[in-house]
DNA sequence: GTTTTTGAGTTGACATTGTTAACTCACAAA
DNA sequence: TTTGTGAGTTAACAATGTCAACTCAAAAAC
């Protein structure tokens, strides 16, 4: 007779699953060693099984969310004429679709310890230098690449904020026309 | 005989500049609403009176500290051969200068819903945005200003988290190089 | 000059949170 | 059969944000 459990949860993604859907229910707010602990229908300790204190944890779901911001700029830079625009276009569309989970990601100032998080976001920021660097003069390459990604970044934080001018239009078309404005054969 | 207290103390702005120092000292991470009463000395409720709750108080703390940022920007702009480029500086400046409270200002999602934070912000956004239409074609001037605090913010916001590239210099020279790349006659 | 009102702050309590130390207990190894 | 051990639980702690009820001095009203 075979289990009725759920084949091995494997607690560890349970719980950053946990943590994604109170983001996304409930924005930052929610999100307490606690609530997610008890969303994932275990005692609050159990966590410190596989993550050292809160912040470990929560630095873990940002991971999560920067990996597959980078998948995302992948494809857009694969599959589209202009792959740069596409790129930043991709960038603000996650961001807005994921607004909780982008303000976790680049919100407190828990950055600079978690390797992981920092591979991740090194990794996202590769598939845009990259991009760039065949898109532009080799001696602009490393300040339009920074340019970029200061751009896009700014510009999801005001539209998560919603405090771009109202009569701006969808952000992601505010992203193609900014890329462009900044590299022009994106 | 004169009375030795400090002359009506004026509780609400020794609230706000409590929490300023704890912010310098320890980060967001200090900021509590009894950590900032504590500092007044005074007890933890009183700060009620002058606060609906403790996002009501981080965000006063946080629009004094865009007023800062506001006289910073207006100054800037007025004693400068390039006061475009000279704004930029002077914005990663006070974001490198005051990184806690530029955390605060920009960091959880409590912002839509504070007018003062908001006038606050737009008083500051209102300084660039003039400066860049004294500077650029009447018809590029939204986009522009829009890209230009996009990249002041994306900019500040890697510089703090020391999430530059390690060769980049200062971030203000930085600042200036970009801001020169996006509006030439800056 | 006495009473009343009120503004500004305190005390004490409550529910929650993050975290620790000590435990249970099923299952694999010996 | 015994012994470990990995994965989780229970019970408790200090600290936090917040509320309701109070104190009490100084200003207003009569």
């Amino acid at each position: 007779m075979s289990t009725q459990k759920p084949a091995k949860p494997e607690l560890r993604s349970v719980l950053l699953q946990a943590g994604r859907e109170i983001l996304a229910a409930d924005g930052m707010a929610g999100l307490g060693l606690r609530a997610v602990t008890r969303r994932a229908g275990v005692s609050p300790t159990a966590a410190y099984r596989y993550f050292a204190d809160r912040e470990h944890l929560l630095a873990a779901i940002a991971t999560s969310g920067v990996w597959e911001l980078t998948a995302d700029l992948e494809t857009a830079d694969r599959s589209a004429a202009e792959p740069l625009i596409a790129q930043g276009v991709a960038y603000v569309h996650f961001a807005t679709a994921n607004a909780a989970l982008y303000r976790l990601i680049f919100g407190p100032e828990r950055l600079a310890h978690y390797p992981e998080l920092e591979n991740a976001l090194a990794a996202a920021y590769g598939i845009l230098a990259a991009r760039v660097a065949k898109t532009v003069a080799p001696g602009e390459a490393e300040d339009k690449s920074l340019a970029c990604w200061c751009l896009m970044h700014g510009l999801a934080s005001l539209a998560i904020d919603t405090r771009l001018p109202s009569d701006s239009g969808m952000p992601e078309a505010l992203a193609a026309r900014l890329v462009k404005a900044l590299v022009p054969r994106g």
